[in-house]
DNA sequence: GACCGGTACCTTGACGCTCTAGGTACGGCA
DNA sequence: TGCCGTACCTAGAGCGTCAAGGTACCGGTC
């Protein structure tokens, strides 16, 4: 829908989100994203792939190779133990972040 | 403090919201967002200069210069009615977008 | 009289993330 | 045959923030 650009940063912490509900693959992070936000936000295939490498690389999530219930070759993600950490720690900056904000925007 | 660095797109919101208060030089703009957020926030020199600049070009934001209480040299930034425009914006974003982040984040 | 910290402005370059816009491959359906 | 949906991937550009510098002036301290 409104499609409006992520916040950037943002897009780790909600896939490390969706990951901590188990295992997904690339695609099905999008949609699960897609549909709980209702279409509020809109994972680009072109920011979501480098963001999952980029977690790899970093140790946050490990990857495997898997085939979906329509016979297509996909790739599964999962959390890691550092992840898990990492999804704690984005969570609190974004608590931290949204209520300072709110702190500047709140005696509106 | 925590000097975590700000989300991107979100210093226009920040300091257009600053002006919606009255007119105030770049450092004084600086000063009370650090205040108001209790040092959450720290707003760089080398961040917010370059965004004061985005916006008057932008027609946000107007400058006028003039002398601080101290003799200083000082460069005033008042909001224009687009920029007010655009305050009202960004905050429907932000707000939608945390909205959506929520529902992500909610249901932990 | 030299030095330091605070006010107040500015610039350059690098960095990092997201987006646009492409591409491949395969299956099912009309 | 063609199209749509699934599912992955990549290159390049765009843009905002940050780090790290710089200038200038004032007041106070040693």
């Amino acid at each position: 829908m409104a499609t409006a650009p992520l916040l950037q940063g943002t897009l780790d912490l909600l896939v490390l989100k969706t990951l901590s509900w188990g295992p997904r693959h690339g695609y099905a992070i999008a949609r699960w994203l897609e549909d709980t936000t209702d279409d509020a936000l809109q994972i680009e295939e072109g920011s979501l792939y480098p963001a999952l490498y980029r977690m790899e690389r970093r140790g946050w999530i490990e990857a495997e190779w898997g085939t979906s219930e329509l016979g297509k070759r996909i790739k599964i993600y999962a959390l890691t133990p550092q992840g898990r950490a990492q999804l704690r720690a984005e969570t609190a900056r974004w608590a931290h972040f949204t209520t300072a904000v709110a702190k500047v925007l709140g005696p509106a």
